[in-house]
DNA sequence: TGCTATGTAGGAATCATTCCTGTCTAGTGA
DNA sequence: TCACTAGACAGGAATGATTCCTACATAGCA
């Protein structure tokens, strides 16, 4: 989603973050790409425009747009932390292969409860479902790899 | 789940995996457990009964054991991993407050499905739900330090 | 018993992330 | 316009979980 600077100063005044040049260029980064960027991606996505901008601007700007909401984290295996910029409820497609990670929305999976046998008395405020799985090319690649004889 | 050796020896037997003291070792401590420690957590319990331990031998272990489906590694935030002796299909509750994982078995969950629409073409293989919340202590202690006004 | 593959210990190295420190900048009031 | 202050930024050092490397130990097999 391409976002136009005023756009951004909305929404940051909205969530109270005060605007500077990289916050804008470290948010536009992430909104406008699919791709749920690792720090370290969108550090070098920003230091093309921005040649100046530091590695820990880019970590003390995500953690300022997380606790304003205007970003999340999202994590796969153990490894860098990945953000999102999306911040509507959503899930998670995560291919095994290539690692990409696709949005799913779905109403149902939003609705998901917990039976309240199950909750033993904790006080349940949000979830998240991931799907692992093997996208379209990771599929063919591995058909490549191993062809059916015929 | 408290486990005999006899028990630790057919199952890994049963996995192809190769039995040794330490991996008995750090195996039964995962599985008597439900509290999903790390490898450091789990490297602090071995090392009480075999002081020789290794913590790169905890690493190793946690890999093969990984690799052969004996255990299964959880992850919360992007912080340290942390493992699960429990390798039947679950999913987990987990306490904002504490960090503490419990399970969560229940069928609804684990027969959960994605719409074709939204799979665009990936082969599904598996997928986790995780809730998040505050446990019951969690809760009591939230209320002593701001108690309400009667 | 010797050979070979695998497991183990310990230390060094890696790498994402956080901490620390000094500098810069925007906003405010005089 | 100027000084003051709080927060933002840059850069480097530090941290800490994990992996890599190497040498030694052990188990299984011929």
């Amino acid at each position: 989603m391409k976002l136009v600077p005023q756009d951004i100063e909305a929404r940051f005044r909205r969530h109270a973050v005060r605007v500077t040049r990289q916050r804008a260029a470290i948010y536009a980064a992430l909104v406008e790409t699919t791709s749920h960027p690792s720090a370290e991606d969108l550090y070098r996505m920003v230091k093309r425009q921005q040649p100046m901008m530091s590695r820990n601007t880019v970590y003390y700007t995500l953690g300022v747009l997380r606790n304003a909401g205007l970003v999340r984290e999202v994590n796969v295996g153990h490894d860098m932390a990945r953000y999102d910029g999306n911040v509507r409820m959503h899930h998670h497609l995560i291919c095994l292969g290539c690692g990409q990670i696709m949005d799913v929305m779905d109403d149902d999976l939003n609705q998901l409860q917990l039976s309240s046998g199950q909750a033993r008395g904790f006080d349940v405020v949000g979830h998240r479902v991931e799907f692992h799985g093997y996208c379209v090319s990771c599929q063919q690649a591995e058909r490549n790899v191993s062809p059916r004889r015929t």
